[in-house]
DNA sequence: ACGGCTTCGACT
DNA sequence: TAGTCGAAG
């Protein structure tokens, strides 16, 4: 007998999954005797024994919590295993953790829609492969459970005296008068069960899982029988859940919305919402807001599961607390190009795997001044357009940050005193981040063969993006194959002659070697600065009256300058581009991240120049740049406010002239041609009209939904 | 004067 | 758009 479906979308299964003491059960796979014992993985040995960022279930039990120091911990518990987070470049190195996360994601994905929501958690929408299960068989039909459902706790569920808890879970599951969507549940009880023993399997590690019909539910539940145990919330148990949970509790209302709530509605429980009426919370609290509390009060939570098994973001940050503050420029540089180097290096994996490219980097930093009252001034981010290679974001980092810093030390604080006694600043952490980050539309595989086919995407790739994109010497014996072979002539002339006003710039750019005055700083010598615009910032003929002083004798101001007239000249030639069909600025595109893979190059991976025809590294620095052609992705953070006519459509990633093809003339079908990870992501990039994601919770929302409000 | 570090989303 | 802010884990 055929279930009637019903069209609410509360008829949905999504789970909710949870690593358990993720790093720990990462650090416990490398060293298998930690299994079992009370450990915590901690990071920087230095201070009170490390900071503890997770703490194995065992260690929980004898009270050791996160948030406590090493030191703090083994007074807790002596016998507790300590392992240290893996330390690169002077930091925190969480590669092995998102590796790791990976993995368990690739396990996850299979069943439905999976969104990676962080390192270690994932939501999945069930809910077809729910249904599908439920149509061919009626769970009342069902009889041998794997032993891992049966050991599912399900809210509302009484445990009667003596009652064989798995009897009464084997009970629930095939219940013949449970309405549709509890036996939705159940279905998704059964796949999920079926999942995480799976991740079990493949990847050693235990989680815990939540089952419900929304997002909100299901994080809830999946938090509520750790570790490696799972909770379905059946319909009927929803208000039961919701009238005694916490406020705070709740996502999003663990912070300063909650302790509102709290202190100035009384609200103390999500029960106790109930009593407000929308039109009351909206007044209160925004429109949006309120509808979004006025609904989850209820249980109700629209939020999508994103097909996104992918971080949007990379970052890579540390933090310089106290009297570790950075107070030198010299010292500032040093850390941010470590950090620099951990950003190309993910960056690089990504684009290695996942053939997706960022396009904005942005640096955050935290500051002081002494002495002054407004000392808690937050240092302004600054964000520009992002080049690859480690070089050139550790140049624009610090270019971000020294703008960064003329605005914080204020407009008429122009000049830096950058003595190590006497400097007026510190700086307490630091991070770069990029973001934008798009799939290649690599699938071109269909473009390649138009024109013959040479195009190999990834490569073998150890290779990385440094190498291949600019640092390429001329003069090596491959370096006039640039890209022959893969443009056709004709086009190479035209980007060719695009070109050489940038490269003129380069080459006055990098003989004058920006860092060579840095780099003296590194030796501790005392220096002075001046502050410059951001990269990609053109403003700097207007730069205020003290710092214009410094023109003359700033390299990097100079150098600047000379990029600032090379986009001028590079403004105008782009456009006789843009006019063309797609398939050139499609090819465009393609060949700035592409083309190089296969030159040879002169510097390995840590940026050293291992080329023997080069002479001396430093004599290659101004030598092998004088003749490249750079590629105009590489230089097209210069073009921030170029035209950007070829998107057809709102909401497609600007600033890039390089990027900008008709998305109408691409053939759908190379979609097909890209990691399966990211098709939906590139699917949903090509949806035209889709709606930017204004009102996550609110009022769009609302309208979805059924009850009454009244 | 610290829990570090990372990511995401909303708002303006 | 860029930049700020809040939140979570």
């Amino acid at each position: 007998m055929p279930v009637a479906k019903p069209e609410r979308c509360d008829g949905r299964v999504i789970a909710h999954v949870d690593l358990d003491c993720f790093y720990v059960q990462v650090e416990q796979r490398k060293q298998p005797n930690l299994r079992g014992l009370p450990s915590a993985v901690i990071q920087y040995n230095s201070y009170k024994g490390g900071a503890l960022i997770a703490v194995s279930y065992e260690a929980r039990n004898f009270g050791v919590k996160r948030s406590m120091r090493g030191d703090e911990a083994k007074e807790t518990c002596p016998q507790i295993q300590l392992v240290q987070v893996p330390v690169a470049r002077g930091k925190a190195d969480l590669n092995s953790y998102r590796n790791a996360g990976s993995e368990v994601v690739s396990v996850l994905a299979q069943k439905g829609r999976c969104e990676r929501a962080s390192i270690d958690e994932v939501y999945l929408d069930l809910t077809d492969a729910a249904e599908t299960m439920l149509m061919e068989t009626p769970t009342e039909n069902m009889q041998d459970f794997e032993e891992e459902v049966l050991k599912s706790h399900v809210l509302g569920l009484e445990s009667k005296d003596g009652s064989d808890a798995k009897e009464e879970i084997r009970k629930w599951l095939c219940r013949s008068d449970a309405g549709y969507q509890d036996k939705l549940l159940a279905c998704g009880a059964l796949i999920v069960a079926d999942l995480r023993m799976q991740v079990l399997n493949e990847t050693e590690f235990t989680c815990s899982a939540g089952i419900a019909h929304n997002k909100m539910l299901a994080k809830l539940a999946s938090a509520m029988n750790k570790p490696a145990q799972q909770t379905v919330v059946p319909h009927s148990s929803v208000e039961g859940l919701l009238e005694s949970l916490p406020i705070k509790k709740m996502k999003q209302l663990g912070g300063k919305l909650g302790s509102s709530l709290q202190s100035d509605l009384g609200v103390n429980t999500v029960g106790d919402l109930l009593q407000f009426s929308e039109e009351r919370l909206q007044q209160r609290y925004g429109i949006n807001t309120g509808s979004w509390l006025w609904n989850i009060a209820r249980g109700i939570s629209g939020e999508e599961v994103e097909g996104r098994l992918l971080p949007k973001s990379h970052g890579s940050g540390k933090t310089f607390p106290g009297p570790q503050a950075l107070k030198t420029l010299a010292s500032v540089q040093h850390w941010l190009n470590q950090l620099c180097e951990e950003l190309n290096e993910r960056l690089h994996t990504d684009l290695d795997q996942n053939k997706r490219i960022a396009h904005t980097l942005t640096l955050h930093a935290r500051a002081y001044k002494t002495g002054v009252s407004d000392s808690h001034r937050k240092f302004p981010s600054k964000s520009c357009p992002l080049r690859y290679g480690t070089r050139k974001i550790q140049e624009d980092a610090l270019i971000l940050f020294q703008a960064g810093l003329r605005d914080f030390l204020g407009f008429y604080n122009c000049k830096i005193n950058n003595g190590i006694e006497h400097s007026n600043w510190g700086i307490t952490s630091l991070s770069v981040t990029a973001s934008k980050i798009v799939p290649i539309p690599s699938g071109t595989h269909s473009i390649a063969k138009y024109f013959g086919g040479r195009f190999q995407f990834g490569s073998s790739s150890n290779q990385s993006l440094d190498n291949v994109i600019v640092e390429a010497a001329p003069s090596s014996p491959s370096g006039s194959e640039n890209c022959s072979g893969l443009i056709p002539y004709d086009m190479q002339l035209e980007y060719l002659e695009e070109d050489t006003g940038i490269e003129h710039a380069r080459a006055c750019l990098d003989q004058q070697d920006p860092f060579c005055n840095l780099s003296r700083k590194v030796d501790g010598l005392t220096e002075e600065s001046s502050i410059i615009s951001p990269p990609g910032s053109e403003d700097i003929m207007t730069e205020s009256e003290p710092c214009r002083d410094f023109l003359a004798k700033e390299p990097m101001l100079v150098s600047n300058t000379s990029r600032l007239k090379a986009v001028e000249k590079k403004k105008t030639a782009g456009k006789k581009l843009q006019g063309n069909c797609s398939i050139v600025n499609f090819f465009n595109n393609y060949r700035n991240s592409q083309s190089s893979l296969e030159q040879k190059n002169v510097i390995n991976v840590h940026g050293v120049k291992i080329s023997s025809s080069l002479g001396s590294p430093s004599a290659s620095d101004s030598n092998f740049t004088c003749n490249q052609v750079e590629l105009p992705a590489e230089n097209s953070h210069e073009e921030i406010d170029t035209n950007n006519s070829g998107y057809s459509r709102a909401n497609m990633p600007q600033g890039r002239q390089a990027w900008s093809y008709n998305i109408d003339e691409i053939d759908p079908s190379i979609i097909d041609e890209l990691p399966p990870e990211i098709q939906d992501e590139f699917r949903a990039w090509l949806r035209p009209y889709k709606r930017t994601n204004v009102v996550k919770r609110g009022s769009s929302i609302t309208h979805y939904f059924l009850p009454d409000k009244k």
